[in-house]
DNA sequence: CGAGAGATTGACTGCGGTCAAAAAGCGTGG
DNA sequence: CCACGCTTTTTGACCGCAGTCAATCTCTCG
C-alpha cells in the first residue's frame, strides 16, 4: 500500500459511561472515538456489542494492507457475532460511538434458559447471513455504477430523500470493493445526470430514486 | 444473455425414497436429477434441506439472466435457512442428489423446546454467515488467479491432493464472479506453472499446495 | 487565514470480459 | 467397438471498464 492513505490510529480510550438499564449479560457501555478499534481480527470473540450511537465498520486487511469493509453497523445493530472463537473481522468506530458489550458466554447461557433470547440470537445470525449473502452477490456481479446506486439506496430509508454520509469515500470504496477515484467518478456522474445532488461531498440528496433503482437492477 | 448457454431445465420428478431414521420434523427423502431445481428464489421457505448425497448450488439470476452462485452445499450440509419468509436464492442439484426436507415450522418449534436443536440451528446460521462473509471478502478483493487458488484450496481437504470437480466451468465462474474463459485460462496457467495437473478437465491434482496458498494470499 | 486531510479530475494502463473459433470429451447408437 | 454429434473446454484476438498514478481543488479545522 502507498503511504498516501493513513488508516485508523487506534488510541484505546475506553471511557466507562453510566450503566443503562439492560439485560443481565450486558456490561457497562463503552465509548470510542472516530477511527478507534473496538476489536481486532483474530482476537478472542468474548463479547457481542450493541451499538447505541454512532456508526461502526466491520473490516479486514489483506497481505498488501488493503482494507475490505464487510459491513456498516448502525444504531440498534448488534455486531461481533461469530461462528468461531475469534473475530474474523475487526470492528472500528467510523464516528464517535457508544456500544454496550454483551458477554458472549452469558448470552449463550441465557439463550439456553430463555427461548426469547435464543430466538433473538438466531434472528441476528440469520439476518447477518442474509446481509452478507446480498453483499457478496453485489460484489460478484455489479458494475461500479450499479454498486454505487445500490449503496445509496441501501443507506436511504424509503421515506427520506436526503442523507448525511458519516463515512469517507475510502470507506465506501472498501465496502464496494472498488477505489475512491471510482466512487468519486460515479457520484459526480450521477450528479451530472441529475439523479442526485451533492451540495457538499458528505451530503447527498436523491433527486431521482427511480433512476437509481433502475441502475441498481 | 446469449443463447449459447442453456441453464437448468427443471423437470420435477420428486421420487419418494424409503424414509430413513430421522428427527420428528423430517419428511421423507427426495431425490433430484442433475440440474433440477430444488426450490426457487422468491418461493416460500417452508423447508430446510439436509443433503444426503450429491452436490447442490445456491444461486440467483439477475435481470440480464446472468447467474450468480452463492454457495455449494456438500453432503451433510443443511441449506434453505433464511432470514425472511421466502428463499433469497434458488437451490439446484449440480449432480443427482438426495435431500431430507425438514419442516421449518416444526424445526423452529422444536428449537423452542429442545436446547440442542436451538444450538444446532444457531450453529448452522452462524456458519452460513461466516461462509458468506468470507465469500464476499474474496469477491471484493481477489484477482482472478487468487480466486481460483482460493477455490481449489476450499475444495481440497487438507489431506487429499486430488479432487474430482462435480461442477462445470460455468458453475465455478458464476461462484467466483468471473467467466468460464477466465476460469479456463487460470487453470491452464496453473498447470503450465506445475502448480496443478489436469489429466482431464474435471480432475485436478494439486502438485504444489504451498504455491496455491501463496497465491490465495 | 493557513495547513492538511479529503475529494475530484485527468491521463494512461492492464486485467479480465466479450466474441469467435477450434479442440477435446463424452454419450449414443449403429 | 467405432463413428458421429453434441456439449464442454480451451485458445486467441480484441476491447472496455475500472484501477493506478499524479495533480489539482475544496473543504474543515485549528
Amino acid at each position: 500500500m502507498s503511504a498516501s492513505f493513513a488508516y485508523a490510529t487506534p488510541r484505546p480510550r475506553l471511557e466507562i459511561l453510566p450503566r443503562p438499564v439492560g439485560p443481565a449479560y450486558a456490561d457497562p457501555a463503552l465509548s470510542f472515538e472516530a477511527d478507534e478499534e473496538i476489536f481486532a481480527e483474530g482476537e478472542p470473540a468474548r463479547y457481542l456489542y450493541r451499538l447505541v450511537s454512532g456508526l461502526v465498520r466491520s473490516c479486514g486487511f489483506d497481505a498488501e494492507g488493503r482494507r475490505y469493509i464487510d459491513r456498516f453497523y448502525r444504531v440498534g445493530d448488534v455486531f461481533g457475532i461469530e461462528d468461531s472463537a475469534e473475530h474474523e473481522f475487526s470492528a472500528e468506530a467510523v464516528t464517535d460511538c457508544v456500544v454496550v458489550p454483551w458477554r458472549r458466554r452469558a448470552v449463550e447461557a441465557e439463550a439456553g434458559r430463555d427461548e426469547a433470547v435464543a430466538k433473538l440470537l438466531l434472528g441476528m445470525a440469520t439476518q447477518a447471513m442474509a446481509k452478507a449473502r446480498a453483499h457478496a452477490r453485489l460484489l460478484a456481479r455489479a458494475s461500479a455504477p450499479q454498486k454505487l446506486a445500490h449503496f445509496l439506496l441501501e443507506l436511504t430509508p424509503p421515506g427520506a430523500g436526503e442523507l448525511e454520509l458519516a463515512m469517507a469515500r475510502q470507506d465506501i470504496a472498501d465496502y464496494l470493493g472498488t477505489t475512491i477515484e471510482t466512487v468519486s467518478r460515479m457520484l459526480c456522474q450521477l450528479e451530472r445526470e441529475h439523479v442526485i445532488e451533492m451540495p457538499v461531498a458528505r451530503r447527498i440528496r436523491l433527486r431521482n430514486r427511480a433512476a437509481l433503482a433502475a441502475l441498481a437492477g
